[in-house]
DNA sequence: GTCTATATTAAGATAGAC
DNA sequence: GTCTATCTTAATATAGAC
């Protein structure tokens, strides 16, 4: 029984035109960045998709439900991008150098930190879970560079992974914060400039000089 | 002709009830904080400061006028709240610790930036004018209270102050996105703990043991 | 200044034909 | 699986009485 239609974990190309569950969904990725959950309506997600009434309810139970899936879609490949850098080549500092000031739409803000703004995602716990799980192992990931950069005599003893790992991935959210407000990315490219600053200060000389 | 009424400035004591153009101005700046611009209904409003539909649009011209008074509202006293940290006594490390470890709710978010996430509001000139202002006044005092301390010597020449300054209003930003992902205030904490430990790393030895 | 209708458009979902 | 009604409630604003 061969079928042109992929999976439900459908996963196409480029070059072929998705299904129409495949459509709902990045549309709804795309509103939900752009207009938050509460300004994106269905008629608006329909349009983008170029779909009727009843697919949508065919393939999902309502707004709330293709939501979660969109968000789901949307943490992944934030999660893996950010991964990406983290487990790159070279010291410590590198690696979460390569987290701050890997390529980012700055002024469209991240398209997960902007779901912890909207009250129906937060107050519904499956919503939030995966903004939870990954800021959490997002913070998690920092962290642990920053202590396997102590451990090799990188960086310097006195640092605190764990509350440092907060505050670079804080930057980051912080920075689309900024730069939104002055519809200016110069500020978001401060931030990021300043931590590394600070970080580049815990740098121990010449650690890697000895081979 | 006496009247009870308060004028536009109208700013009373806890004792006595506001006016409804004051409860409309009050209960709209709850509301954004709560709900941002798009999930804050005109109705919810009326509801919220006790009036009826006419009173509203009597004093305003409508949603985006009640909201750009609210917002501005709101911009002067979040800027009052952090100037005051920024003036207060003690090092300059002091008066940046004293403005990133005020009391805040965490939970609720910031009031100011929450506003950034809002698609009209940010593609409004007008209703971006506020944050972009408040946000601007921030770094500005931030990196002057941090130039300060290193012409007095209490801080490295080496922090760029300008940077850091954008560092620091991002933590606090960023700190609040992390924080509601999470459902928990650990991770604002963190980012705090961590930049002022970067940030200690920056002060000099001994600058005021001369006296 | 404040109130109660009223109007228009959209949000969000359901029913049932095809 | 997809489509077109249809439904109910809300958003946002106007009109005009008091």
């Amino acid at each position: 029984m061969y079928s042109p239609r992929m999976s439900t974990q459908e996963q196409p190309g480029p070059r072929e035109r998705p299904g129409t569950r495949e459509r709902l969904v990045r549309g709804t990725q795309e509103l939900l960045w752009e207009r938050g959950y509460v300004g994106t309506s269905p008629k608006a997600i329909l349009e983008r998709a170029d779909a009727g009434q009843g697919s949508m309810y065919h393939h999902f139970t309502g707004k709330s439900d293709l939501a979660l899936t969109a968000l789901r879609r949307t943490v992944r490949d934030m999660a893996e991008a950010a991964e990406e850098c983290l487990t790159g080549p070279g010291t410590a500092y590198d690696r979460v150098a390569a987290y701050l000031l890997r390529e980012r739409q700055v002024l469209r803000g991240c398209p997960v930190g902007r779901m912890t703004q909207d009250r129906e995602v937060v107050d519904s716990p499956e919503l939030r879970a995966p903004l939870d799980e990954m800021f959490g192992r997002l913070r998690e990931r920092i962290a642990e560079v920053l202590a396997e950069g102590q451990r090799r005599g990188e960086l310097a003893g006195g640092l605190d992974p764990v509350a440092c790992a907060a505050t670079v991935a804080a930057v980051v959210q912080g920075g689309y914060v900024l730069a939104r407000a002055a519809d200016d990315t110069a500020p978001f490219d401060a931030a990021v400039r300043g931590v590394l600053s600070l970080l580049a200060a815990q740098v121990l000389p010449a650690a890697g000089l000895t081979g």
